[in-house]
RNA sequence: GCGGGGGUAGCCGAGCAGGACAAAGGCGCAGGACUUAAGAUCCUGUUCCGCAGGGAUACGUGGGUUCGAAUCCCACCCCCCGCACCA
């Protein structure tokens, strides 16, 4: 058995001491390709390797394909992921301690000791980052490693700094007020990795419309909405009796509230001064009546226990008509007699077909009958739904009469607030709590920082450079189009996290999506600048660098770099840049990639903007999706041990093609195993023997040389085109198809004998994809050299033969229709088989008549030959669907007289005179007539016969 | 509702600049070879009908264009993703 891990290891070590993948910039074309860098917070798993895989296999194939490849790796680390894990450790938080005993499990025995180190970030991020390097090269990556660095060393922070500088010079970072997720508790920002359940069930901020209602003595309570154009529709408001609320003065007015959103507007009017005034009741405000600010209408407050006081502001109004809640909440008033039956009626406010009354249809509809009913929330989702993209609002909303609420919405909202009786209330989209407990509420920062994507020029450019990239799935082009159109105001700076400082604010930090987009740059001369001091990297140093300004000499005595090493340092930018092709996943288009392509377009000149983007859809295993949660995943550290790094590689190259989904299944695996150590075999067994002499081949010999050309052509320009799946299939399954029909039609001496003569072109086509095996085998085979830095084979044309495989095509659909002769007439034992080949008129009509289009076909024929079984030949042509190709049938069949004889068991005649059938007038070119002769059945049993039942 | 992607045999999944497509490849299933046996491997078959290579039906549904459609057009049904202030 071979072994495989061992052979893993072995290549791996040799291309490491070897220092093959070091790129350095050399004559001739060259190839940069990154991947994005992965997130140090844990291990990765074979979903994230398949995007990884994919990257090595085409670095791998470029470099064979002659380009000078650089693959570098990185780290990323900052963000608050990785503080808030520590954070946690250090308070000893359960789940994420058990949470992270498994992770470490995974590579170390001393599960302990490196878990209490992770009390300090940097120690989470090390070790992530060291475990996760090791599997990379256990994976077998040609990554150049001299250029690896992380995204908290001093080195980055001095690259960040300086990108946000040319941001900031070209007017796009900006400062303003921005609601966020909170905790009063910790008194900080959180975000989706410091919100329990956040990285599954993410918690983003709704702006609601707080409604002001006018009560008698001149306050008011805040009702908070999501569909503000309801407010025509408004019978009454609901309060929670048994809840509490307060009065506060807000500015010079006076609201009411429940206590638990007064505490939150308390954060989210920082400028206002907010004072408590009072604390009621909410029985004490029903039965109040209020005034409902548009049309000044008097409705009731009426008491409801489906509302919650810390949802919104605890007051709800109420819309009978559309809100399901509201129509429910009335029916029960009316029912125990609380309300008399005609006190409130709904008012209609939205037309919509398929709908009279939409919130009581749909209650009907779903038999919901009380306010406790739990379908209420999806009752209310799809009257929404429907409402907003579909409803109109009709003749009672004055100025918005007769327009759909999907394009008015935001018009309604406006309004009410320009008219000053309606306010802005944030709400979390659900509840949430910290990781620690904390209730996590909205606050509203004033001095936000954002970067503006709105302006036009920036946008302008990165159009133009979507339209000139190459992206793979093409698909993704159009897409990335809108995302550039939807961008707009992006906060880029958080209190709290890992980072780089903000330049012009040093209390904030930049936020981690925004520190990430152009760090390809710093690929190209990381390894360089480990002999700079930091102090060195000035924003003058990284202006000459990347952008070419200034002077060298004048550069050099500033920064104190030697002149030397700056231009070697330029040089090698120069040289690799810009980077070729970017290959990721498609969760990364709407935030990673679409900020690389502006920040890129923003700060870089033409000839250094990115060239080509692909992407590989995700992973599954056994059809679901993987996640910690369900506890499917595999980490990439065990893929070795588990299946072999080769056998993953080929699955990931040969189970989809970039825009489909993986679906990692045992039983796939299991089969694509089979097969692979089927390949690995044959290349074994002829590894000892001789190649076949091109003098002596034969026809076969022949044929599976043209095969295996074609294919090999075929499968170059399919890689070529990112077709990773069509050249894999192509090399590997059909290849490995053709040799054993080859095998059959010859014999295993032989077979072992030609795959030789294949088998160096072979293995280096097959080696992106399956590189431990191939350098494996290609030693053994006896070169000195690397595969993986060979050359791609020579497509040697003078073997592609079409007349070769034209034959073979032939012979296969003889041996098909005889098989069929014998299956039907139930023929067990053949005793003769004649075969008769066309007529030789028949192919003078077949030539003449094979360039004329179908309707003249007969009438060309008639030219030829007049005759009735013209006619019928040409018919039978036609709807055979031959295509001319010269062949010479009868010396065919008799080279291959023997092996017909000996698959059929019988003898073969060709083209006798004897024909008993009058079989020869039915025979096509191409398609020989058949005649069989059998000794007499005796076994057919007669069907119908009662006796022999 | 808008935008994008889909609906292919028992399953997964190619094909989709119209013709050789009863539809690649894989899985599964059945039969055979090999084997003491199992496994692996290799052959054959796998819509229905047919005692001569044929025919019928089929690629979500219904129409259309064409000598010819899984492939093009139209309508409809269903599934997935994005959009309803997160960019």
């Amino acid at each position: 058995m071979v072994d495989y891990k061992e052979i893993e290891s072995k290549w791996q070590r040799r291309w490491h001491e070897a220092r093959i993948f070091d790129a350095e910039p050399v004559e001739g074309k060259k190839f940069f390709i990154t991947v994005p860098y992965p997130y140090t917070s844990g291990p990765l798993h074979i979903g994230h390797g398949r995007t990884y895989t994919i990257g090595d296999i085409i670095a791998r194939f470029k470099r064979l394909d002659g380009y000078n490849v650089l693959f570098p790796m990185a780290f990323h680390v900052t963000g608050t992921p990785i503080l808030a894990i520590a954070d946690s450790i250090a308070r000893r938080d359960k789940a994420v301690i058990e949470q992270y005993r498994g992770y470490i499990a995974i590579y170390e025995e001393r599960v302990d000791a490196i878990l209490e180190r992770f009390k300090d970030p940097k120690a989470v991020a090390n070790f992530f980052s060291e475990r996760i390097s090791e599997d990379f090269n256990r994976m077998g990556y040609s990554i150049d490693w001299r250029r690896r660095f992380n995204t908290t060393e001093p080195m980055y922070n001095r690259f960040v700094e300086w990108q946000f500088k040319k941001l900031y010079d070209k007017g796009v970072i900006k400062k303003g007020k921005y609601p966020i997720t909170y905790s009063i508790e910790d008194g900080s920002a959180v975000g989706e990795d410091d919100i329990e359940g956040g990285d599954t069930d993410k918690v983003s901020v709704i702006e609601h419309t707080a409604i002001k209602f006018g009560l008698e003595d001149g306050s008011y309570l805040i009702a908070a909405t999501l569909r503000p154009e309801t407010i025509f529709g408004v019978t009454n408001l609901w309060i929670r009796p048994d809840a509490r609320y307060v009065r506060l003065r807000v500015c010079d007015e006076e609201w009411i509230v429940s206590r638990e959103a007064g505490e939150k507007l308390r954060y989210q009017k920082a400028g206002a001064d907010i004072e408590v005034l009072a604390e009621i009741a909410g029985s004490e405000i029903v039965n109040m009546r209020v005034k409902e600010p548009v049309s000044g209408r008097e409705v009731p407050v009426l008491p409801a226990n489906f509302v919650d006081p810390d949802v919104g502001t605890g007051v709800v109004y109420s819309v009978p008509a559309h809100a399901p809640y509201d129509y429910i909440a009335v029916e029960d008033l009316k029912r125990t007699g609380e309300l008399p039956d005609t006190a409130i009626e709904p008012i209609k406010i939205i037309d919509i077909e398929g709908y009279d009354l939409p919130a009581r249809d749909i209650c009907i509809e779903m038999g919901i009958e009380s306010q406790t009913d739990e379908r209420l929330e999806d009752a209310t989702q799809t009257i929404y739904k429907e409402e907003f993209y579909r409803g109109v609002l009709n003749e009672r909303c004055g100025r918005f009469a007769g327009i759909k609420i999907a394009d008015i919405k935001d018009e309604v909202k406006d309004w009410l607030r320009t008219q000053g009786v309606a306010d802005v209330f944030y709400e979390t989209s659900r509840k949430a709590v910290t990781r620690s407990g904390a209730k996590v509420v909205v606050a509203v920062l004033e001095d936000q920082w954002f970067i503006d994507y709105r302006a036009g020029w920036w946008k302008d450019r990165a159009h133009k450079l979507v339209s000139r990239m190459t992206f793979y799935p093409e698909k993704y082009r159009a897409y990335m189009h809108e995302i550039i159109d939807w961008l707009a105001l992006r906060p880029c700076a958080r209190k709290r996290g890992l980072g780089t400082r903000f330049p012009f604010d040093r209390n904030w930090i930049i936020e981690s999506l925004s520190d990430s987009t152009i760090y390809m740059a710093l690929y190209t001369i990381a390894h360089l600048l480990r002999d700079v001091p930091v102090e060195s990297l000035t924003e003058a140093f990284f202006d000459y660098v990347f952008l070419g300004r200034g002077d060298v000499a004048a550069v050099a005595r500033d920064t104190g770099v030697n002149e030397d090493l700056l231009n070697r340092i330029r040089a090698e930018f120069e040289y690799w840049y810009p980077n070729d092709l970017r290959h990721t996943a498609p969760p990364h288009l709407s935030n990673h990639l679409v900020f690389f392509l502006m920040h890129h377009a923003a700060i870089f000149p033409e000839d250094k903007l990115p060239r080509a983007i692909t992407l590989n859809e995700l992973m599954i295993r056994e059809g679901k999706k993987m996640s910690k949660s369900r506890g499917n995943v595999i980490p990439l550290a065990k893929v070795s041990e588990l299946y072999g790094v080769d056998l993953y590689r080929l699955y990931c190259a040969i189970n989809a093609d970039f825009g489909a989904v993986v679906n990692w299944r045992e039983e796939d695996v299991d089969a694509l195993r089979r097969k692979f150590n089927a390949l690995v075999a044959l290349f074994e067994d002829s590894i000892d023997e001789y190649a076949l002499n091109e003098s002596e081949f034969m026809h076969m010999d022949r044929w599976l040389m043209a095969r295996f050309y074609r294919r090999l052509k075929e499968s170059i320009e399919r890689f070529r085109a990112f077709r990773l799946r069509d050249a894999a299939i192509n090399m590997f399954f059909e290849m490995v198809n053709d040799v054993r029909y080859y095998e059959q039609r010859t014999d295993v001496a032989r077979r072992r004998r030609m795959v030789r003569n294949l088998m160096d072109a072979w293995l280096v086509v097959l080696s992106p994809i399956i590189p431990h095996i191939c350098e494996e085998i290609w030693h053994r085979l006896g070169h000195e050299r690397f595969i993986s830095l060979a050359k791609l084979p020579e497509v040697r044309t003078e073997f592609m033969d079409v007349r070769v495989e034209r034959e073979e095509e032939y012979l296969i659909s003889l041996v098909d229709d005889i098989n069929e002769i014998l299956h039907v007439a139930r023929i067990e034992r053949p005793k003769r088989i004649y075969v008769y080949t066309a007529e030789p008129w028949k192919y003078e009509i077949l030539r003449a008549i094979k360039d004329v289009p179908a309707r003249d076909k007969i009438k060309a024929a008639m030219q030829v030959r007049k005759d009735e079984t013209t006619v019928e030949f040409v018919k039978r042509v036609m709807k055979s669907n031959i295509e001319y190709f010269e062949l010479s049938e009868g010396a065919i069949m008799a080279r291959e007289r023997e092996y017909l004889e000996r698959v059929f068991g019988c003898e073969l005649v060709i083209d006798s005179e004897y024909d008993p059938g009058d079989k020869r007038r039915a025979a096509l070119p191409l398609k020989p007539a058949i005649y069989v002769e059998f000794a007499t059945q005796h076994s057919t049993a007669v069907p119908n016969d009662p006796a022999s039942g």
